[in-house]
Formats: structure tokens, sequence, C-alpha cells
DNA sequence: GATGAATGAGAATTCATTCAT
DNA sequence: CATGAATGAATTCTCATTCAT
């Protein structure tokens, strides 16, 4: 489905490799972040990586390569913290205590560059994104319903990948949305709070009020 | 405030002219909805408008012009819907019912062109976006604010902007997460009815179940 | 030698059309004078003259054509002038009198317009500008020949036809440097003197200081 | 001042890249004079010189900065070569030397190519030629009135920076026209004497005849 | 005749990508 | 491996000119 299938770069293997790729990578964060998609040419990459664009294609076979890479980075994180915060360790923590978590876990990544996270969500990477991001849905659904299953909370939904769906979703937008929009007079914690609240009712019988 | 004030282009008066910006409009939505933003040149949309680019270049400074006069109809159906679904005369409806209404009329302008919205949601549109979508989320949150504090169901939050900030994010995402992914195993009614209940559950105390 | 040679458009025989060319001539004197040889596009003349461009197609084949009439129209008045005042009549009056004549009769004609001539001169017109240019220069510096020969001021110069170049060429480039240049501390009755100066002494023998 | 201040694109390092530099402004020499400045196209003058578009918005920001720095080069010579024969060295020459000298070495400069300068001069350059072009001047005029001033002939005139300006465009005017139009039965070099005479006759008191 | 909507060739400029050094 | 000069397809936009109404 993707238009460009790479002729798979050598994986750089020495350290200073690794770092370049990371440097390009990291240079992509803030171009992104900063800038915006459009200001984020490869050249530009290159340059606030401190490296040449010989050197960048030497390591990414095309510029879709380095998006397509950074999606991929930040959606191993997302889903690292979300399993990280629904392992089944955690099954003992009330309903509130998990989700707020997972609320925060989102929004610790999406603070550091809300701008990257408009680029990378669904709505934003053109090439070849449909599926990355599909995939990368459907294994944070994954893990939701997992946990929702292996929980004894009292769930109000019986089809649990549809409730992981929609919680999911209103979470990652809201969040996303709060983080560019500020809406005026509400502090980040309070939109925590919301959240954690508008998800906790929708999913758990009777959940306390916090 | 925008970067390009464009020289205002002769607002066709002739109906040839109108028929003309018409084609130009909706060819820009066909090529948003099916091809994505980068396939939306000039030269395709006078390809697909059946136009020459001359013709596209009469009634629009520039391509951002289109995509601007795009949004802005989109935003004014949008928010004449939630008007007209959450006007004054609706106070006596169920809350269920209110908020199925605006769920279904989001449903429905998004099902016509779900890419189109992708792009022009909050992540897509690269110029000057951010102030024109800002205008347009505040004036629905107004709307939702407004009839919040009309109603007489027993609400739950204290703040009602920060819940319709909230409300109006997480419908937005959810319908249109929906539209574009098509998630496994659950009908658009389905999913309807379970953004309905988020909301509701979210906004209302003792809502009674479907 | 022009690249495009028009199918001669029907002379305007009625006085409406004749003032519809004046007003397309007068505009595009004001656009080039104001605005600069790029500004003069057919719809902003035409914008200018208060006329559609339909109209100003029936009157001129093409764009050249307008500039081509301008300039000829130009041409026309300065040799006008130029025999007025170098006319046999005139011989009578003193060589001060007649130099002072015809630099003031050309700072007149620039005075109204002068980044017209900027565009009108030598340099600036671009269509088969050349030939006409040079038509132009041949037919003054004959007028002047003539004139100096049937004066019996005590010419320094043997090769009139030489003197006659130099001697408009020193004039015309200097009065509309002036003009456009606006020299420091220097009114344009200065500057007449000046150049009256320059041309006398280099003219006639023992010119008497002014 | 000037309406487009570029990104100053990467001044050429490697030897290359001077070259390639070099050809294009070579090439737009050649292209101004042979064909003008409408011609003056970049797609011309990449092919012209051998070298891509691309190649040549590697170095010039846009079109403009290509006339620019050539106006620029111009202008440099032309100013260096007026300071060299108007140095203080040469004050013991003759008024007529000196003269001739200037009048020659502008010859030198124009002949090359006429057309250029035709484009370079006051009349010709649009994009903000009008600071530079008066800089310019200015500079040269300051020149000339150095020289004048510490000169010992005996100057006719009071107003010396008045004198320098008409002088200088009287020499530049008639050498250019004469370049541009060959009047007919006569050399060049009977013209560049008849332009020393009308200048020094303005100039310098009895002066004497050639 | 007048009008102005439509046309499209052509110009400027960008940017991903290659490749000689 | 690194470098950065060179490439050229693709894109936006302009403007002279035509022609149906």
């Amino acid at each position: 489905m993707s238009k460009k299938r790479a002729p798979a770069r050598a994986a750089p293997r020495q350290a200073r490799a690794q770092a370049t790729v990371s440097a390009i990578l990291d240079a992509t964060v803030l171009v992104l972040d900063r800038e915006g998609l459009d200001a984020a040419t490869t050249t530009r990459i290159a340059e606030v990586a401190g490296v040449s664009i010989g050197s960048l294609y030497q390591y990414f076979a095309h510029r879709d390569a380095i998006l397509t890479a950074l999606q991929e980075r930040e959606f191993e994180r997302a889903t690292a913290m979300m399993q990280d915060v629904l392992a089944a360790g955690n099954l003992a923590r009330s309903p509130r205590e998990t989700v707020t978590a997972v609320v925060r876990g989102l929004a610790g990544l999406y603070a550091t560059a809300p701008g990257l996270h408009r680029v990378l969500a669904i709505e934003g990477l053109r090439v070849a994104a449909a599926e990355r991001v599909h995939a990368f849905d459907t294994r944070v659904i994954e893990i939701i319903e997992l946990f929702l299953r292996a929980s004894d909370a009292p769930l109000r939904r019986k089809n649990t990948q549809a409730a992981a769906f929609v919680a999911f979703q209103a979470v990652r937008a809201t969040m996303l949305a709060t983080l560019l929009e500020r809406p005026p007079g509400l502090a980040e914690d309070d939109i925590v709070e919301e959240i954690v609240d508008l998800v906790l009712r929708y999913l758990v019988d009777g959940a306390p009020e916090p």
C-alpha cells in the first residue's frame, strides 16, 4: 500500500551512525513541533541536525522514511506507556487511579511537543499513514480491552472493544486539543480531571465522585 | 492577521461565474476527500472542476483561499446545525434526545466526506488555520454552554465551559475516528449510541440507561 | 521588423470611440508614470480608463499597440515642440533664448509624467522600440541641424550632425535624470540654466555668460 | 528598503560553486545584451549558463537578485574606473587629458555590452533600482566633485555639485546613445572628441581648442 | 459595440534526491 | 562514509487575449 518501498538502508551498527540517526529524528521533532510540517524539508532537518543532506540520505531512503520512523518511535513510546500503566500488576489500583495514570501519561507524551503530535496524529501524516495509524490504534485498543476484561471493576459496557475505542479516541483528542488550544480559564490539571471523569463515568458503574 | 491578504478577487456577478466558483469548491471537496491535501494542487482542482486554472485564479487569490473558503463553509454548516439543534425551542426534549441529535447531526456532516473533515479539522489546515479553528471552536462551545445553562437537566459539572469543551472535542474526535477507521464490529449506529452515552453520563446526573 | 503586425483595428470614426481611445491612452500614461511598466497590464489600464478589457481590445490589437501609440503621441508632441521653437521665424532670437526655449520645452513635456518618459525613452520600451526611437531621434536631430545651419550664430562645430546629436542627447538625458533623481540642492530652474549653458558653450563661440 | 530581502543563499565555498555563479552572471549579461530584459527569464539564463534552474536558485534567491548582483558589479567597475582616472595622482594632467580618459573609460565599459548598460542604466531596472542607481550616481558625482575642487584648472562653475551632476549625466547618456544608435557618418572616436569638448567647455574656462 | 468570464501558455520558485569529489 | 553542488519535475500564479452573451 505504501507508495515507496525503500531498498532498506543499512541499519547502522556503529555508535556514531546511531547517533546520527537520533540527531536526525530529534531535529525532525524540533522542526515539526515548532515550524510545522511544511517547514520540515530535508534540508532544514539536516541543517537542524547538524548533518549534511548527503548523510541524511545515508540513513533514510527518503523523506517519508524519516517521518515514518518518527511516527513509529512515538507510537512505540505511547504503547509502552499504556502497557506499563495497564499491566497486570496494576489491577489492584482503583479505576480512578488507573485512568488518571493513563491520561497523565498521554499528557506527558504530548506535552513535550504538541505540534509534533498534531502532525503525527491520525489526521496529519500522509504517506501510508492510514495503515500505520490503524495498526497503532488496534494495538492500543487491545491493551485497553485486555485490561478492562482483567479488571474486576463493575464495567457498564458489554462491547469492550467499542468501549476501548471510544474511550481512547476521546482521551486522545481532548488531550491534544487542550494542549493545542488551551481553553481559557482552565488549568491543565483541571482538564485532566475532567477527562478522567468522562472516561470513568463512561466505563465504570457507580464510579465514585472525585 | 493571515499571511496573505488577497487583492479581493472580483465577486462573481454573473450566473456563470457563480457556477464556476461552486464547481471549484465542490472539486476541492472531492479531491481532498479522496486524494488528500497533497493532491489538492490548483491544477488538479481545476481539472476536476472542469475549469481552467485561469478561471480558478479569477475567483480565488491563491490556493489557500480555496481551502479557507471551504473551511468557512463547513464551519458555517456545523455551527448552523448545532445552533439548530440546541436552540431554545428544544429545551423541552430529553437530554438523551438532544445529545443524540447533535451526534447524529455531526455524523451527517462528516459522513459525506470524512477525508475532507480530517483535513479541515484542527490538525489539518496549515495557513492561518489556528485562528479560524479556534474561533470556530469557541463559537461552538459557546452554543453548547448556553444550552447547558438554559437546560434544567441535573448537570453534574460546575464548570460549564470546561464541560462544553471536553464534550465537544470528545464527540468530534471519536466521530471522525470512527468514520476514518471503521472500527471493527461496530455499525455507525452503535457508535452513535456509545458516544451519546459517553457524553450523557459525563454531563448529566443519573442519566437513564438507554 | 516588429513582431506583431496587427490587423489594423478600425480607426474610430465616431466621437465616443475617439474618447475611448483617449481614455485608454491617458490611463496608460497614468499607470506608467505612477506604477511603472510592470503594473501596466491590460486589465489595470482598462480599469483606470473606466473601460472593459473587451472594449480596450476593440481599439488596440494588442498591448504593445497601446504603448506604441503612446510613444508615437509623445514623440509627436516633442517633435512639434522642437519644430515650433526652432522654426525659421525664430532665427532672430539670440542663441541663448532659443536654447532656453528648447530646454524649457523639453522640461515641460517631461515634467508632467517623468516616470512615463523614463519608460518611453530610448532604454525603456521593448517591442520594436529601437526603430521607432531611432526614427524619432533622427527626425529631431534633423530639425536641430537645419536650425543650426540656418542660424547665423558663430557655430563652433563643423560637423553639425554630430553636434545636433550630442546636444540633443545631453539635454534629454540630463533633463530626465534631473526630474527622476531630484539632484541635491538644485532647483529645476537652476538645472535648466546649467543645461542651457552646457549646450550653448558647446555649440556657439563666445556665447555670452548668463 | 528593498522589497525582497532574500534568506541569504549559501555563499559558494567550493571552486565549482564559484564557477557556477560566474557562469550565471555572464549568461545574464549575454542575454540582457542581446535579447533584452524580457528575454532574461530564469530559465533562459540557466540555459545559456549551461546550468540547471535549481543551481541558479542555489546561489540567487530570486531573479532580481541576479540583476542586482550584475548591476552592483557594473557599478563597481564604473566607480573603480572613475576613481582610478580621477585619482589625486592625476591632478598634473591637463583637463583635456583627464576628461578624455574618463570618457574613453566609460566608452570602454559600455562598449562590451551596450544592451546590458541600456538595461542597467537609470531607466531600466525595476526592482528597488531607484535607490541603488541613486547611490551610484551620488558616489560618482562625489568623485568628480572632489577632483574638480582639487584641480587648479580655471573652473567656470560655482556650484561644483551641480556641475558634476550635469557633466556626468551628459557624458553617460550621450555615450550610451552613441553605442546604441550609431549615428551615421560618425566614428566612435569623433563622438568621444565631441563629448570631451562638450564637457570641457562647460567646466573649464578658456579650454584650449583641440 | 460593450462586457467580463474563460483560457492557457509561460514565468518564478521549491525541494526531494543523486552523485562526483 | 561525509559533503554539498547540481538536478529537474512539479507547483503556484500571472496576464495577454478570445469569445459567448
